[in-house]
DNA sequence: TGTAAAGTCTATACCTAGTATAGGGTCAAC
DNA sequence: GTTGACCCTATACTAGGTATAGACTTTACA
Protein backbone atom coordinates (compact mmCIF):
# COMPACT_ATOMS: atom_id res chain seq x y z
CA UNK A 1 0.00 0.00 0.00
CA UNK A 2 0.92 3.53 -0.50
CA UNK A 3 1.57 6.56 2.06
CA UNK A 4 -2.28 7.39 1.55
CA UNK A 5 -3.84 4.41 2.42
CA UNK A 6 -1.43 3.90 5.43
CA UNK A 7 -2.38 7.17 6.74
CA UNK A 8 -6.12 6.70 6.26
CA UNK A 9 -5.90 3.18 7.93
CA UNK A 10 -3.42 4.34 11.03
CA UNK A 11 -5.03 7.79 11.64
CA UNK A 12 -1.55 9.42 11.15
CA UNK A 13 -0.89 12.36 9.11
CA UNK A 14 1.35 11.49 5.43
CA UNK A 15 3.33 14.18 7.01
CA UNK A 16 3.84 12.67 10.46
CA UNK A 17 4.46 9.57 8.29
CA UNK A 18 7.44 10.73 6.92
CA UNK A 19 8.94 12.66 10.03
CA UNK A 20 8.91 9.37 11.90
CA UNK A 21 10.40 7.97 9.08
CA UNK A 22 12.91 11.07 9.01
CA UNK A 23 13.85 10.53 13.03
CA UNK A 24 14.25 7.06 12.41
CA UNK A 25 11.06 5.53 13.97
CA UNK A 26 9.82 3.63 11.23
CA UNK A 27 11.42 2.87 7.67
CA UNK A 28 8.62 1.69 4.75
CA UNK A 29 9.79 -2.08 3.58
CA UNK A 30 10.86 -0.66 -0.21
CA UNK A 31 10.01 1.87 -3.35
CA UNK A 32 7.92 1.73 -6.28
CA UNK A 33 9.40 2.55 -9.75
CA UNK A 34 8.22 5.74 -9.21
CA UNK A 35 9.69 6.15 -6.10
CA UNK A 36 7.05 6.09 -3.85
CA UNK A 37 6.63 4.68 -0.09
CA UNK A 38 5.36 0.69 -0.21
CA UNK A 39 3.90 -0.32 2.95
CA UNK A 40 2.96 -3.93 4.26
CA UNK A 41 0.47 -4.89 6.77
CA UNK A 42 3.44 -5.09 9.13
CA UNK A 43 4.16 -1.18 8.72
CA UNK A 44 0.92 -1.07 9.73
CA UNK A 45 0.97 -2.86 12.87
CA UNK A 46 4.88 -0.98 13.46
CA UNK A 47 3.11 2.51 13.10
CA UNK A 48 -0.31 1.67 15.49
CA UNK A 49 2.46 0.98 18.26
CA UNK A 50 4.40 4.15 17.65
CA UNK A 51 1.13 5.50 17.57
CA UNK A 52 -0.31 4.42 21.36
CA UNK A 53 3.26 5.17 22.52
CA UNK A 54 2.60 8.76 21.61
CA UNK A 55 -0.54 8.59 23.34
CA UNK A 56 0.93 7.56 26.49
CA UNK A 57 3.40 10.72 25.57
CA UNK A 58 6.37 9.04 25.16
CA UNK A 59 8.85 10.60 23.72
CA UNK A 60 10.28 9.76 19.93
CA UNK A 61 13.49 9.14 21.71
CA UNK A 62 11.54 6.74 24.45
CA UNK A 63 9.58 5.47 21.81
CA UNK A 64 13.01 4.53 19.61
CA UNK A 65 14.47 2.73 23.12
CA UNK A 66 11.09 0.57 23.26
CA UNK A 67 11.84 -0.21 20.08
CA UNK A 68 15.36 -1.14 20.49
CA UNK A 69 14.44 -3.15 23.00
CA UNK A 70 11.60 -5.07 21.29
CA UNK A 71 14.74 -6.44 19.46
CA UNK A 72 16.38 -8.06 21.94
CA UNK A 73 13.53 -10.50 23.28
CA UNK A 74 15.53 -12.38 25.55
CA UNK A 75 16.74 -9.17 27.50
CA UNK A 76 14.97 -8.49 30.99
CA UNK A 77 12.30 -5.92 30.25
CA UNK A 78 12.96 -3.80 33.93
CA UNK A 79 13.71 -0.57 31.24
CA UNK A 80 10.56 -0.91 29.82
CA UNK A 81 8.48 -1.49 33.78
CA UNK A 82 10.87 1.72 34.52
CA UNK A 83 9.67 3.99 31.58
CA UNK A 84 5.96 3.49 32.15
CA UNK A 85 6.62 3.89 36.40
CA UNK A 86 8.76 7.28 36.12
CA UNK A 87 5.84 8.62 33.57
CA UNK A 88 3.54 8.12 36.03
CA UNK A 89 5.35 9.76 38.01
CA UNK A 90 5.75 12.87 36.03
CA UNK A 91 2.20 12.94 34.58
CA UNK A 92 0.53 12.73 38.72
CA UNK A 93 3.08 15.73 39.06
CA UNK A 94 1.93 17.36 36.23
CA UNK A 95 -1.60 17.10 36.99
CA UNK A 96 -1.00 18.72 40.66
CA UNK A 97 0.85 21.49 38.89
CA UNK A 98 -2.41 21.92 36.95
CA UNK A 99 -4.35 21.65 40.01
CA UNK A 100 -2.83 24.49 41.60
CA UNK A 101 -2.72 26.81 38.30
CA UNK A 102 -6.99 26.38 38.66
CA UNK A 103 -7.27 27.35 41.77
CA UNK A 104 -5.53 30.48 41.32
CA UNK A 105 -7.23 30.96 37.87
CA UNK A 106 -10.42 30.54 39.53
CA UNK A 107 -9.35 33.02 42.26
CA UNK A 108 -8.79 34.99 39.40
CA UNK A 109 -11.63 34.60 38.05
CA UNK A 110 -13.10 35.40 41.62
CA UNK A 111 -11.83 38.95 41.42
CA UNK A 112 -13.52 40.52 39.27
CA UNK A 113 -16.80 40.60 37.11
CA UNK A 114 -17.27 41.58 33.70
CA UNK A 115 -19.05 44.99 33.81
CA UNK A 116 -16.07 46.43 35.44
CA UNK A 117 -13.58 49.01 33.34
CA UNK A 118 -10.04 48.44 32.83
CA UNK A 119 -9.02 50.90 35.87
CA UNK A 120 -11.28 49.01 37.62
CA UNK A 121 -10.78 45.50 36.81
CA UNK A 122 -10.16 43.16 39.73
CA UNK A 123 -7.86 40.23 37.67
CA UNK A 124 -5.67 42.78 36.11
CA UNK A 125 -4.91 44.26 39.84
CA UNK A 126 -4.39 40.81 40.73
CA UNK A 127 -1.92 40.23 37.99
CA UNK A 128 -0.31 43.63 39.35
CA UNK A 129 0.78 42.19 42.73
CA UNK B 1 20.12 49.64 36.05
CA UNK B 2 21.24 47.66 33.21
CA UNK B 3 19.88 44.20 31.90
CA UNK B 4 22.17 41.85 34.58
CA UNK B 5 20.29 43.60 37.55
CA UNK B 6 17.23 43.69 35.74
CA UNK B 7 17.75 40.06 35.39
CA UNK B 8 18.29 39.10 39.29
CA UNK B 9 15.40 41.53 40.41
CA UNK B 10 13.15 39.91 38.07
CA UNK B 11 14.01 36.50 38.14
CA UNK B 12 14.01 36.11 34.21
CA UNK B 13 17.26 35.20 32.45
CA UNK B 14 19.07 37.96 30.25
CA UNK B 15 18.30 36.27 27.21
CA UNK B 16 14.60 35.82 28.16
CA UNK B 17 14.47 39.44 28.94
CA UNK B 18 16.15 40.27 25.13
CA UNK B 19 13.32 37.43 24.06
CA UNK B 20 10.72 39.12 25.23
CA UNK B 21 11.68 42.49 23.54
CA UNK B 22 12.11 40.65 20.19
CA UNK B 23 8.42 39.60 21.06
CA UNK B 24 7.05 42.92 20.91
CA UNK B 25 6.14 42.94 25.06
CA UNK B 26 8.35 44.77 26.78
CA UNK B 27 11.70 47.67 25.84
CA UNK B 28 13.87 49.05 27.53
CA UNK B 29 13.28 52.97 28.17
CA UNK B 30 16.60 53.49 26.47
CA UNK B 31 20.60 52.77 26.07
CA UNK B 32 23.95 53.75 27.42
CA UNK B 33 25.87 55.46 25.11
CA UNK B 34 27.67 51.84 25.09
CA UNK B 35 24.37 50.50 23.27
CA UNK B 36 23.57 48.69 27.03
CA UNK B 37 20.01 48.52 27.87
CA UNK B 38 19.10 50.98 30.19
CA UNK B 39 15.77 49.80 32.46
CA UNK B 40 14.09 51.85 35.52
CA UNK B 41 11.74 50.65 38.64
CA UNK B 42 8.71 50.84 35.97
CA UNK B 43 10.57 47.94 33.48
CA UNK B 44 10.85 45.89 36.91
CA UNK B 45 7.29 45.96 37.58
CA UNK B 46 6.11 45.55 33.81
CA UNK B 47 8.11 42.69 34.02
CA UNK B 48 6.88 41.24 36.53
CA UNK B 49 3.30 41.75 35.43
CA UNK B 50 4.65 39.20 32.54
CA UNK B 51 6.17 36.59 34.76
CA UNK B 52 2.69 36.40 36.21
CA UNK B 53 0.82 36.02 33.57
CA UNK B 54 3.33 33.24 31.99
CA UNK B 55 3.16 31.27 35.22
CA UNK B 56 -0.40 31.21 34.48
CA UNK B 57 0.85 29.90 31.17
CA UNK B 58 -0.72 32.64 29.12
CA UNK B 59 0.78 32.80 25.79
CA UNK B 60 2.66 35.87 25.19
CA UNK B 61 -0.18 37.06 22.46
CA UNK B 62 -2.52 37.11 25.31
CA UNK B 63 -0.07 39.04 27.45
CA UNK B 64 0.01 41.76 24.80
CA UNK B 65 -3.38 41.33 24.29
CA UNK B 66 -3.68 42.51 28.41
CA UNK B 67 -1.12 45.05 27.77
CA UNK B 68 -3.14 46.26 25.16
CA UNK B 69 -6.14 46.24 26.91
CA UNK B 70 -4.41 47.93 29.88
CA UNK B 71 -3.97 50.97 28.10
CA UNK B 72 -7.61 51.53 27.96
CA UNK B 73 -8.51 51.87 31.28
CA UNK B 74 -12.34 52.88 30.35
CA UNK B 75 -12.89 50.47 27.91
CA UNK B 76 -15.27 47.05 29.28
CA UNK B 77 -12.25 44.31 31.27
CA UNK B 78 -14.69 41.63 29.84
CA UNK B 79 -11.86 40.41 27.76
CA UNK B 80 -9.58 39.93 30.40
CA UNK B 81 -12.35 38.11 32.60
CA UNK B 82 -13.04 35.98 29.26
CA UNK B 83 -9.60 35.15 28.90
CA UNK B 84 -9.23 34.06 32.61
CA UNK B 85 -12.49 32.09 32.21
CA UNK B 86 -11.44 30.06 29.13
CA UNK B 87 -7.43 29.45 30.35
CA UNK B 88 -9.53 27.60 33.10
CA UNK B 89 -11.55 25.92 31.08
CA UNK B 90 -8.63 24.57 29.35
CA UNK B 91 -6.40 23.71 32.42
CA UNK B 92 -9.55 21.77 33.70
CA UNK B 93 -9.85 19.60 30.39
CA UNK B 94 -6.11 18.96 30.61
CA UNK B 95 -6.24 17.78 33.85
CA UNK B 96 -8.91 15.43 32.99
CA UNK B 97 -6.75 13.92 29.81
CA UNK B 98 -3.91 13.73 31.74
CA UNK B 99 -6.39 11.53 34.87
CA UNK B 100 -7.17 9.17 32.25
CA UNK B 101 -3.48 9.05 31.03
CA UNK B 102 -2.26 7.80 34.69
CA UNK B 103 -5.07 4.97 34.41
CA UNK B 104 -4.17 3.61 31.17
CA UNK B 105 -0.25 4.45 32.76
CA UNK B 106 -1.27 2.52 35.90
CA UNK B 107 -2.84 -0.27 33.98
CA UNK B 108 -0.04 -0.90 32.24
CA UNK B 109 2.37 -1.17 34.95
CA UNK B 110 0.32 -3.58 36.15
CA UNK B 111 0.42 -5.82 33.44
CA UNK B 112 4.51 -6.81 33.83
CA UNK B 113 7.05 -7.14 36.56
CA UNK B 114 10.31 -6.34 36.45
CA UNK B 115 11.72 -9.90 36.27
CA UNK B 116 10.79 -11.05 32.82
CA UNK B 117 12.03 -11.00 29.53
CA UNK B 118 11.14 -8.69 26.54
CA UNK B 119 9.70 -11.34 24.47
CA UNK B 120 7.04 -12.06 27.66
CA UNK B 121 6.36 -8.07 28.95
CA UNK B 122 3.04 -7.34 29.35
CA UNK B 123 3.64 -3.61 29.01
CA UNK B 124 5.08 -4.62 25.94
CA UNK B 125 1.93 -6.74 25.03
CA UNK B 126 -0.31 -4.13 25.70
CA UNK B 127 1.16 -1.75 23.45
CA UNK B 128 0.56 -4.06 20.29
CA UNK B 129 -3.09 -4.39 20.64
C1' DT C 1 -4.24 9.09 -26.87
C1' DG C 2 -4.51 13.28 -24.41
C1' DT C 3 -5.32 15.55 -20.41
C1' DA C 4 -6.94 16.66 -15.94
C1' DA C 5 -7.11 15.38 -11.23
C1' DA C 6 -5.36 13.05 -7.47
C1' DG C 7 -1.56 11.35 -5.28
C1' DT C 8 3.23 11.47 -4.13
C1' DC C 9 8.07 13.29 -3.81
C1' DT C 10 11.81 16.46 -1.50
C1' DA C 11 13.04 20.52 0.72
C1' DT C 12 12.07 24.21 3.47
C1' DA C 13 9.78 27.26 6.76
C1' DC C 14 6.84 27.70 10.65
C1' DC C 15 4.85 26.95 15.40
C1' DT C 16 5.97 27.89 21.29
C1' DA C 17 8.80 29.86 24.74
C1' DG C 18 12.59 30.11 25.46
C1' DT C 19 18.01 28.34 25.78
C1' DA C 20 22.69 28.20 24.10
C1' DT C 21 26.11 29.20 21.51
C1' DA C 22 29.82 32.35 18.65
C1' DG C 23 32.20 36.39 17.99
C1' DG C 24 32.56 40.71 19.18
C1' DG C 25 32.27 45.39 21.99
C1' DT C 26 32.30 48.07 26.74
C1' DC C 27 33.66 49.19 31.20
C1' DA C 28 35.97 49.18 35.72
C1' DA C 29 39.79 47.90 38.50
C1' DC C 30 44.46 46.98 39.16
C1' DG D 1 47.52 47.74 29.36
C1' DT D 2 45.31 44.00 30.37
C1' DT D 3 42.20 41.08 32.86
C1' DG D 4 37.58 39.93 33.96
C1' DA D 5 32.85 40.87 34.18
C1' DC D 6 29.36 42.46 31.65
C1' DC D 7 26.87 43.48 27.47
C1' DC D 8 25.76 43.38 22.30
C1' DT D 9 23.74 40.97 17.86
C1' DA D 10 22.87 37.06 15.18
C1' DT D 11 22.09 32.44 14.65
C1' DA D 12 20.96 27.63 15.71
C1' DC D 13 18.60 24.44 18.58
C1' DT D 14 14.79 22.20 21.36
C1' DA D 15 9.71 18.66 20.42
C1' DG D 16 6.42 17.01 17.56
C1' DG D 17 4.63 17.92 14.27
C1' DT D 18 2.06 21.13 10.33
C1' DA D 19 2.07 23.65 6.04
C1' DT D 20 3.68 25.20 2.25
C1' DA D 21 6.19 25.29 -2.85
C1' DG D 22 7.42 23.18 -6.90
C1' DA D 23 8.04 19.09 -9.25
C1' DC D 24 7.01 14.26 -10.55
C1' DT D 25 3.82 9.93 -11.06
C1' DT D 26 -0.25 7.62 -11.53
C1' DT D 27 -5.09 7.05 -12.46
C1' DA D 28 -9.49 8.03 -14.60
C1' DC D 29 -12.12 9.55 -18.14
C1' DA D 30 -13.38 11.26 -22.85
Amino acid sequence: MKIGELSKKSGCSIQTIRFYEKQGLFEACNRSEGNYRIYDASSLRALRFIKQCRSLDLTIIEIKQLLDTKNNPNKSCSSVNNLIHQHMVDVTHRIAELEELKITLSEMASACTDNRKVKECGVLQLLEE
